[in-house]
DNA sequence: CTGAAAGCGCTTACAG
DNA sequence: CTGAAAGCGCTTACAG
């Protein structure tokens, strides 16, 4: 393995300098840092993370935190930042909650994850109280994407939740139902992770600036998932009347819903209207109409909003946070409820 | 932060022996061992990872490498991979190849990745010779998952893709079906990557045991995701006269078959009989008939294969690879062809 | 602008 | 079984 004093040695200056020059200080002459970054080119040299750590450098990595890597925006995020960081030269260093709360608290608590990594991106983790404080005493960078989980100091990528749903309801109203479910994300973890309460929230305002009623027995809870969303909607078909219309908190619990519908031999749209939010890539498949979030986007703006702390921009520069637009797109999915037709 | 020498102090004992008992040397006596646990555990002491790797330790880390990591196959593997691998104390750095020829070659040539783990998981990853080279020489302990990336002295996890394929198509010949088109993966990638072309030859050969010629005409490429799929069944549209069913080598791609033959006018199954290969999370919802293969169970199963040489079993324990079975699942996507009933 | 030297926090021969 | 000391490969004050 080539080490910084092969190249010290070839470009023929003192490791001191290869160091400064391989990192761009401004203290070298241009000259030099020619010399030196031809001279480690030569010998494929590359620093080696724990050395440069252990001396007070950098590590080039970044720790990405997600609840499930197998959910489709968690996948599609994930792979997005990625894709930036891994341009801009820093390794993803991948924790998957998978609902380990355990997981969770030890990951933000301990110095393990601080030593190995510059800087964090939390998706839609919940953080309690000693999170934070565990957070702000690392004097980390970081970045959060998706609402509820808002970091003081760092900045946030995200959808407006509230109104996404509230759009996705108005679409059902506008369309004539009146008796409109709504399946709702977890709320296992209640603590800072808010997204399923802002789509709740965006229902029932919709509900309401239509002169509508919420009705606590058509509200049902999924778990952002297939087949979450698949038991919410045999919990729904208890109702009588049934609803003519559902509002699945994301695409997946509205697959798990037409799912069920079909089986139970209900027709979408013609029986039960189904609308969704994410756009996932199966939602075309499925013909679901749903109000669509840039997901990808939302993992490039992020990644991008650590490149500057990374590369040592002051805490005086604070990245902005960005919300970002979704709409509304329409599909086979929703219509009319029945006796309007 | 606490370092090993607060540990050392509180334990009444040097440096050298807290590292031993930590990471469970035999040369310690019960008794100091208990002392430093306890000492370790009252100061919250972890071993930072550079300081350890760079004095000839570990990292406690593993690569992970994938194609694409917004795929379900992916994303499963990796998901389970994680779970175990964090159980047993390990983080993973994610690499998603994401089409980048590029960013493989650097990946595994580079001593970048070598500094940084102490492991390797090759999901699906195209091999040329100078990578085996890279990989030979870095004497890593590594896995790989999926057939066609064999590692000389890894262990690899993976089912039978020629056999998936068989079943698949023989189901589709078993129900009738004489003229069967496949939608194949990509083959931009060649190498030593042969996922696709095992499925292909499995699809040839139920064919030709049904004594069936097999048309290039009806052999398509997709490049294993919903659109690719899509657009090898909008070629498929073109054939005159039309299959009767269609293999799709992945759900994925199936997904987008059957999203355009609908919009195409045509029912599946009365018009053209559809069968994929995964059971996604989607084919239930679908309806798609489907040879499952063990996602989880494979990324789990990698998992474990690292665990031995990373707790430093030789090179004489070799590590045994394994071969899943998969498992054919009726649903709804396929049936006897128009004319026979 | 550049270099000599100390030091980051561990692990590993080497002694005892 | 345990400890003192060297060393892993960098970066960073401190000089010059």
């Amino acid at each position: 393995m080539t080490r910084i004093d092969d190249v010290a040695r070839l470009a023929g200056v003192s490791t001191a300098t290869v160091s400064r020059a391989l990192r761009g200080l401004p203290t070298v002459t241009e000259a030099t840092r020619l010399r030196v970054l031809d001279a480690a080119a030569r010998l494929g040299y590359i620093a080696s993370p724990s050395a440069s750590r252990l001396a007070g450098g950098k590590t080039r990595a970044v720790a990405v935190v997600v609840p499930r890597i197998t959910r489709w925006f968690f996948s599609t995020v994930v792979e997005a930042a990625e894709d930036t960081l891994q341009e801009a030269g820093y390794s993803l260093l991948l924790y998957n909650l998978g609902g380990r709360e355990r997981t969770r608290h030890r990951l933000l608590q301990t110095a393990n994850l601080h030593q190995r990594v510059d800087a964090m991106m939390l998706i839609a983790t919940p953080l309690e109280p000693s999170d934070f404080a565990a957070i702000t005493a690392s004097a980390m960078p970081g970045v959060t994407v998706s609402s509820g989980t808002v970091v003081p100091g760092w900045p946030s990528v995200r959808i407006d939740d509230v109104a996404a749903a509230r759009s996705a309801t108005a679409h059902l109203i506008g369309l004539g139902h009146r008796r409109i479910a709504h399946i709702s994300g977890s709320s296992a973890d209640e603590l800072a992770f808010t997204t399923h309460l802002d789509r709740r929230r965006g229902y029932q305002e919709a509900l309401i600036a239509a002169g509508l009623t919420t009705d606590p027995a058509l509200d049902v809870e999924g778990d952002f998932t297939i087949s979450g969303g698949g038991r919410a909607t045999t919990e729904l078909l208890r109702r009588d009347p049934l609803p003519s219309a559902i509002f699945a908190a994301c695409d997946e619990m509205a697959f798990g819903a037409i799912a069920v519908l079909r089986q139970a031999g209900l027709r979408v749209p013609a029986d039960v209207s189904v609308i969704g939010v994410d756009d996932h890539d199966v939602a075309r498949v499925v013909g679901l109409t749903t109000v669509a979030q840039p997901a990808a986007e939302q993992g490039r703006l992020a990644a991008r909003a650590l490149l500057g702390p990374l590369r040592g921009a002051g805490r005086d520069e604070p990245v902005a946070s960005v919300i970002l637009p979704t709409r509304l797109i329409l599909r086979e999915s929703t219509a009319p409820p029945a006796g309007t037709r």
